[in-house]
RNA sequence: GCGCCCGUAGCUCAGCAGGAUAGAGCACCGGUUUCCUAAACCGGGGGUCGGAGGUUCGAGUCCUCCCGGGCGCGCCA
């Protein structure tokens, strides 16, 4: 490995598509210098760690038998290979498996251990926005947020961690005839403002809501006083105020007790963009892209019989406006490369239009004259073990503050039940300090349950399974971090002891070795979330890590091993894996305790 | 009616821009260990990958049709 790989010093996949391109271009010539030698870890240790599987294909393009063409790029890629990998073996129909020597194994280990883990740097200088959360004015958060908020949350972590700036926009909802209902609601109930609680609003909402159905005369009222607030009357501005700091106050609580990363500084309201609407349909009137249909502007798209309208009958003005000038915004004044909108998979068309639009009306254009990439992460609904969506009896949402409440207190008591063991390190804590233990495998429970399967799909809370500490859960990992911080506490070191910082990384036997494998491959999977916007390749990841620690536990002693050479070598490993699993787990957004 | 999404073990889910005999966890059955270790680890049974065609050297993965479930569809957000 010369100076210049540094970056990719650990990163065997990396050195082998290289080497392999390298072997490809020497057996077929020049004109292969651009294909992807397809290197894949192998899924079973029999065949290696590596293979190569470009050769098929590569075969029928260039005339050749598959077995005869792997069998000389094996030949070429062995000389590039020389100190990493034994002899590559040919198999099957023309596969080419690569087994690394074990101390170019330990060798990759040590470059992996730097404070960056290997991460790579994402070189686009580009911002990202981040549309996520969007919760509603006088309404209490109900699970349809969290969804959107912690996986924002984890995108945008993901993406921070890759070196990239990211503008993470709260789309509030505090502008509209829906907020003026509840003001006019408000004032008319005479209640005193400043007694007002979150639950208040949110029963004024739903009442306000049901009247202006049913009562004309209510509906007209509320539409007075949205023009009232349009106006900037001064009353009712100053409750509108009121109601956006009575809820934002038990939002940043929920924020804060779901440990993301969202505060004031991310709120983007509706009403932030209400003096541009009006800008964005002139904007689209006079490129022609929108046009007059029964009173109302709407766009037409030559691929489906849905319209977009941009602007009512009446004047008013619709979501989709919001989400254009939000559109315009993003791109145009934060930059960014990449607009992502996390966002309830029922609202794929809607956001399909504003996509499409925006991009016939050039707003996704930067400076450089490239284009953003416009990105709907659909999520599908959390259900209820009765497969249907999380509801109240009495058939509304179910509020957040409840579902976090029960999360918590099923940890903390798992908790508990563990601490009773005398031989737990959790063993005679007080309850303050197992009660905020609790509540990080809580919230971890939650939000693993919540990332760790594909975003797309409905996913079933089931408290009973994601809070459980074995079984692909957060809980579990947690432990295994948890673990790895009492051998240290037993050895009576601290992992930055310099004999163990630079302890040579043996690799000997095969739980080690997949264990080191494994390690490899953390930069590439925190690319892959970077690049699919999929968390629950990490978590898979993360899980399969803990598991292949958990197995080198059982099998390899760490502080009891028979040379003080290898017992500082695992020392390292341990302290690299803890590390990797806090990394990782901090990118979901999930807290890890040195004792539970 | 039009459109989108999903369908993999009893249950909950993976399957990495098609690659070797389809993998986990839970549950079930059996074993090891009480250990440097916080009860963890190892093994087993269980699947015509919704169905039928097609493309390919190779399909759970791509294409077409069908079945089943969910969701959306002009002035709410």
């Amino acid at each position: 490995m010369t100076r210049g790989d540094i970056t990719t010093a650990a990163d065997p996949t990396r050195l082998l598509e290289e080497a392999f391109r390298e072997a490809i271009v020497a057996v077929l010539g020049d004109d292969y210098r651009h294909v992807d030698p397809i290197i894949r870890c192998s899924q079973n240790p029999a065949f290696g760690d590596y293979q190569a599987n470009s050769a098929m294909s590569l075969a029928k393009h260039a005339g050749l038998k598959p077995r005869a063409l792997a069998q000389q790029i094996a030949e070429a890629v062995a000389k590039n290979l020389r100190g990493v990998a034994e002899t590559p073996e040919v198999a099957g129909p023309g596969f080419i498996n690569i087994r690394l020597k074990a101390e170019a194994l330990g060798k990759m280990l040590e470059a992996l251990d730097t404070p960056q883990l290997g991460v790579h740097r994402d070189p686009n200088p580009h911002t990202i926005a981040i549309d996520l959360c969007g919760v509603n004015i006088a309404k209490q958060m109900h699970v349809g947020h969290l969804r959107s908020t912690i996986i924002g949350d984890c995108l945008a972590r993901t993406f921070e961690r890759i070196g990239r700036t990211v503008h993470r926009e709260n789309h509030l909802g505090d502008w509209g005839l829906t907020i003026a209902m509840v003001l006019w609601s408000l004032t008319r109930s005479g209640d005193d403002l400043d007694t007002l609680g979150l639950e208040d609003l949110d029963k004024a909402y739903r009442h306000a809501q049901a009247e202006c159905r049913q009562d004309e005369a209510a509906a007209a009222e509320a539409k007075a006083t949205l023009i009232k607030l349009q106006q900037g009357d001064t009353e009712t501005r100053r409750t509108w105020h009121k109601i956006i700091d009575v809820t934002m106050r038990a939002v940043y609580e929920s924020f804060d007790l779901l440990n993301v990363k969202l505060g004031p500084n991310d709120n983007r309201p509706e009403s932030f963009y209400r003096d541009r609407l009006k800008d964005v349909v002139e904007a689209f009137r006079v490129s022609g892209i929108a046009q007059e249909d029964q009173g109302a502007l709407i766009v037409r798209f030559p691929d489906r019989d849905r319209p977009l309208i941009l602007q009512k009958s009446d004047g008013g003005y619709l979501y989709a406006t919001t989400d254009l000038a939000a559109v315009r915004r993003r791109v145009q004044e934060l930059k960014a490369s990449r607009v992502i909108y996390i966002v309830d998979a029922r609202q794929r068309d809607h956001f399909r239009d504003v996509f499409d639009a925006a991009r016939r009306i050039g707003w996704d254009r930067l400076d450089d004259g490239s284009r953003a990439e416009l990105v709907h992460v659909p999520f599908g609904s959390v259900l209820g073990t009765d497969r249907k969506p999380l509801k109240t009896r009495s058939g509304e949402n179910l509020p957040l503050r409840l579902l976090l409440t029960e999360a918590i207190q099923r940890a903390t008591a798992e908790v508990r039940r563990r601490a009773e063991n005398p031989s737990a390190p959790t063993h005679g804590l007080d309850d303050e300090a197992l009660d905020a233990i609790g509540k990080a495998v809580g919230i971890g429970a939650v939000k693993y349950a919540d990332l760790s399967s594909d975003l797309v799909r409905d996913y079933l809370f089931d408290l009973d399974r994601m809070v459980s500490f074995d079984g692909n859960t957060g809980p579990y990992l947690q432990y295994a971090h948890a673990r790895v911080c009492s051998i240290f506490a037993r050895a009576g070191v601290t992992p930055t002891d310099p004999a163990i910082k630079s302890a040579k990384l043996v690799i000997t036997e095969p739980a080690e070795r997949s264990l080191g494998l494994l390690l490899l491959r953390y930069p590439s999977v925190v690319a892959e979330v970077a690049a699919t916007l999929e968390p629950h390749r990490l978590c898979t990841y993360l899980y399969d890590l803990a598991n292949a620690y958990n197995t080198f536990y059982e099998s390899c002693p760490v502080l009891k091993a028979d040379r003080q050479q290898l017992r500082l070598s695992r020392l390292r490993l341990c302290n690299l894996l803890s590390r990797v699993l806090a990394d990782g787990l901090d990118l979901l957004g999930i807290q890890t305790p040195g004792r539970m």
